[in-house]
DNA sequence: GGTCAATATTGATTTAGATCAAATAAGATT
DNA sequence: AATCTTATTTGATCTAAATCAATATTGACC
């Protein structure tokens, strides 16, 4: 399995917001440095997972948020009838677990795609420091809207794009957010499967492999198994839909 | 134009939020009398709208959540490109205006499908009163987190269910809501036409008036243009995936 | 009441992507 | 290294729903 996502802060030092080197993007990026202290006061940041683990299960009891230090997960939910699929991924520096919120029970499954690590926020502890840390209320309202806004162009997405459009997409989407932590946002080690990426798309996954052919017959992208080199840029922004 | 939704509170006597009918469903739900009091003082009660006007437009600036109080309106969105859906029915009781949180503006315009009003709730104000008010805070997470998940169960009905499991999906979380805010569940008026619900299901209209002859042939449904009985609930919530 | 525009139904045809079915290729396990 | 399992690619066929097209109905406006 290629291991797509470096492990961060591993071992060497003492783990903290204030030394981690996601904090720019994570739960701390609005605060200062006191508050910061006092939010370190409430996470644990010692949580590591194996490749295939599970972070919590469906109906899991919901106690915390997760910011994911580093490696990847998939959520992933069985609704009623047994019907179910992969509804996302979480690379570092991202939120896991807001599906808990409303109903103290998580309605996902999640589970760690390689080896990885998350910092564990007592969602608890979170909302007293938020009554004291309006920044910290504040972003955390900002986190969960845009968790709200992201879902919503998915809507989008899955109503109206073909299967090309939304591959391209997936990539593009893909490609800032590893670029947000400093990988390389041209080549892409996937962690996931290519029925992962179709059940998160509402697609097969011969049509994954199908449409990562065509896109490398046009010269967008070069395919090496989980190994995608993105090629062309304006091309794929404009398949994506995001010229 | 068939009105759907009974207007409420209107004229009659001032408007608050203590006397509203709604208030067991909105956002004072969470609160004691003390505290209704405060969030009546940073609400606009007089917000009425026309079949057709717009709460807001696309990248219109951010600054209120609604609650809406009587009709109803849908939310739409051109992305990019130009492909655009509708991505949202609201209903009274429901919190219009999350998808403008993160980035101070918002990403969909919101339009009244029949005469309708809202109270306006600024959020600046709503975020101040929420570090005086935990409970407020914390309904108001809940809030956002229940968004979320109704979002992301969507994506699965997008992703996985057939036209006819998407139609009878629909209707069944219509009726319920419809029920929470004593309208009949059995027998739905929709102020939406036939093209908004396809949009909103990734399917297109004759498909939706297809399936809705389809449920009216098995007999589980009755169909007289805009108003739809739902005759047998078992059967439709075993096609919703809701057994 | 009559005209017009918008909405809804129904039928015929097309098509994007699913499904079925092998054949490879990559990783894991011994 | 050899075997086994899991993941990927590629081809052939099928099908659910889109699209195209024509009415029919409803509501809005003179």
């Amino acid at each position: 399995m290629v291991v797509a996502m470096p492990n961060v802060n591993q071992r060497r030092t003492v783990i903290t917001c204030a030394n981690c080197r996601l904090n720019r993007y994570c739960l701390p990026a609005a605060l200062n440095k006191s508050n910061i202290k006092q939010l370190e006061a409430i996470v644990d940041h010692n949580c590591s997972y194996e490749k295939g683990d599970h972070l919590y299960r469906q109906k899991a009891n919901f106690k915390s948020v997760y910011a994911v230090r580093s490696g990847s997960f998939k959520s992933y939910a069985f609704r009623y009838n047994g019907k179910g699929r992969v509804n996302g991924f979480f690379f570092p520096g991202e939120i896991i677990g807001m599906d808990g919120i409303s109903d103290r029970s998580h309605i996902n499954a999640v589970q760690a795609l390689e080896r990885a690590s998350v910092c564990e926020i007592p969602f608890s502890k979170l909302e007293s420091l938020s009554l004291q840390i309006p920044d910290l209320q504040h972003h955390f309202f900002a986190l969960m809207g845009k968790e709200i806004t992201n879902d919503q162009e998915f809507h989008n997405l899955l109503s109206s794009y073909t299967a090309e459009e939304r591959t391209a997409h997936f990539l593009i989407n893909l490609s800032s957010r590893y670029e947000r932590v400093s990988l390389s946002p041209f080549r892409l080690l996937l962690p996931m499967t290519r029925g992962d990426i179709g059940e998160y798309l509402g697609l097969s996954l011969e049509t994954i492999s199908r449409i990562f052919g065509k896109l490398h017959r046009k010269g967008l992208i070069a395919v090496n198994n989980r190994e995608i080199e993105l090629l062309q840029m304006e091309p794929l922004l404009k398949i994506a839909g995001c010229a």
